[in-house]
Formats: structure tokens, sequence, C-alpha cells
DNA sequence: AAAGAGGAACTCA
DNA sequence: TGAGTTCCTCTTT
């Protein structure tokens, strides 16, 4: 691959497909995910400058900024399908300060692996997140299928998770379809504030719609979501129940262990760590936005006579169990 | 004060 | 009719 060129060879992408690199949030619980951190390649391989590795995974981030890589250009195996983003890079990548030797054939190999194995794990750790998000808010993944409601949905989500100020109001009425047929300058005009955030995000979303046109489900599928599936695939109608939901959260602890996490998988035993949270999430799924933890801990307490959850044998606060662990 | 428990009326698919 | 949702009162932590 060509690293100074705008655009990228392999793919036929260019330099207007930006890469949204989305900063660490301070948290510390929202890192990397544990199992990338073997195949992390060194940035100056990239050559990109050093810094803490950055996330590109939307929901531990509270931030977007555009980085110009051409490594990163990848992920998509094409361009775009829509209009991209009017932030255009520079062409060609931040070099490195100090002058480098030329690299070898070897070294070239090793690069190409590194990053072969960076673009699998990114689109991977995209297109699943997405997938998480769609499950939980139940809206398609494509935003040119959304209606007005699933925009509303969505950008109440995006508010989640960039923890913005109220935004969904300045978007009444907006179906998907024109939602993407928006330009940056026309969102900046909606928020002038946040617009530019919001196109970044729903730009990862038209980008993930197109990626999934490309690869195959089996890449981003995780154990852990196995189960989850089969239950979608076999009930695709049904709507979601409580209990579902809060398992949905609790296999996704790199997404949602600071509202929710396992004491004990094995007896089915978690806490709920942040009460307002998991009640907020509940609401967005369900389009209560009224919902509370009074409320949401009232439908818990109706699984007590179905024999769905209990609370354990030592009851202590905000935790509970269910009565049958997969 | 926040969480827990449960009754009762209500909505909605 | 089932599965919550909403509101309520009272108890426990």
């Amino acid at each position: 691959m060509s690293m100074g060129s705008p655009g990228c060879e392999h793919t036929g992408c260019t330099a207007h497909s930006p890469l949204y690199i989305i900063q660490p949030h301070t948290d510390a619980r929202m890192a990397w995910p544990d199992e990338a951190e073997d195949i992390k390649p060194p940035r100056s391989l990239l050559g990109l400058p050093e810094l803490s590795w950055p996330g590109v995974f939307f929901p531990r981030y509270d931030r977007l900024a555009v980085e110009e890589s051409s490594w990163m250009l990848r992920m998509t195996e094409t361009p775009a399908p829509v209009a991209p983003p009017s932030r255009t890079p520079e062409p060609g990548p931040a070099k490195p300060s100090q002058p480098q030797e030329p690299p070898s054939e070897m070294d070239g190999q090793v690069e190409e692996r590194c990053l072969e194995q960076v673009h699998t794990m990114v689109v991977g750790e995209v297109l699943k997140d997405v997938d998480t998000a769609c499950k939980l808010l139940n809206i398609a993944p494509d935003p040119l299928d959304w209606s007005c409601v699933h925009v509303q949905k969505w950008l109440l989500w995006t508010e989640h998770l960039y923890r913005l100020p109220q935004v969904s109001t300045v978007f009444q009425e907006v179906s998907g379809r024109d939602l993407c047929s928006m330009t940056e300058a026309d969102f900046r005009q909606h928020s002038s504030q946040f617009g530019d955030i919001l196109y970044a995000h729903l730009d990862i979303w038209r980008s993930a719609a197109a990626m999934k046109e490309h690869c195959p489900p089996e890449d981003t599928k995780s154990a852990d979501d196995d189960s989850w599936s089969d239950v979608k695939r076999n009930y695709p109608s049904q709507p979601i129940h409580l209990w579902q939901f809060l398992r949905e959260l609790l296999v996704k602890p790199h997404n949602y262990s600071r509202c929710i996490r396992w004491i004990n998988r094995e007896k089915g035993i978690f806490k709920i760590e942040d009460s307002a949270l998991v009640a907020r999430l509940w609401g967005i799924r369900k389009n209560r936005p009224a919902m509370n933890y009074d409320k949401l801990s009232r439908s818990i307490r109706q699984y007590y006579k179905k024999g769905i959850i209990r609370k354990p044998d030592v009851s202590r606060r905000l935790v509970y169990q269910f009565v049958n662990p997969v």
C-alpha cells in the first residue's frame, strides 16, 4: 500500500473518506478491548506520531476528531456510497519527525500484516458496535431505512454516547433518508455546536452499512453474541423483554460494564452499577422518555412471581439474579 | 435519600 | 391477554 498518496490502489478509496478517530475518554474502564492488545501495531509503523492508542470504537469515547491516515482508508472496500464529509484531510500521512531509512522488503511484509490485522479488527469492532446499538434501539443498521422515530432514537443514543446536551429536538420530523441527504453544513445549521459530531457519527453508521454489504457477518460475531443472535433469529418480530435487554447489556461488558455487570456469571448474579443510566437505555429502547429506575425496578420485580429474576440469597442493593442462568 | 416491595389501574400490541 | 408502565404507600438499608 502506498502510504503517501491521497488514494489507495487496493481499495479505490480516496482521501475524501476520512477516518474518524474517537479520542479515548478518560474513564479507564472504557479502554481498548483486551483482546486487541496483542495485535496493536506501533503507530510509528503506520507513519503516525506516537501517542496513547486511540480508539476507533465509538461507545467508549466522547469526542470525535478526524485523523488523516491512508492505512485506515482501507476500512471500506469501496468508497462511501454517499456524500463524504466536507472536512477533507490533507493528502498524505503524517510523517515521523525523524528521517528514516527506506523500509526493507521484510519490514514491508510485517507492516502489511499488521495493517491487515488492524483493518480486520477495526472493521469488526465498528460493525459490532453498530450491531449492538441496532439491537438496543431496535432500528435498522442503515440510516436510509430509518423513520422519524428511528432518527430520534439514534439522536438520543448519540447524545448518550458523547454526553451531548439535548440535540434530538433540533431534528424533529426528519427521516433517515432526509438525514443522509443533509450536508455537514446542514448539520451545523441545525446545531452549531454539535452538528459536526452528529454528522461524523452518522458517517460512521453509513460507512458501517456500506461495509456490511461487503463483509460477511461472521467477521463481527463473538461467542457471546451467538445465543442472543439465535434468540433474535428465532423470534424476529417479538418485542424485546426487559430480561433480554439486561442480558444484552451484560454480554457487552466492554460497552456497558460501567452501568451493569456480572457479579457471578455462572449463577446469573448481576449488579446494576448505574441505575439511572440503565433506566435511560431501557427508556430509549422502549421509546419511553419518562423511564426511571423506580419503574424499571418495578418491572424487574414483576419477574419475581414469574421465576425469571429474583434477589440473590444474600440480598444486596441493586443486585439481582437470573433464576435460570444460561 | 435511595432502594426495595408489592398493590392497583392503565396502555399497548 | 401478556408484558410492561405508571403511580402509589410503606419498609428497609
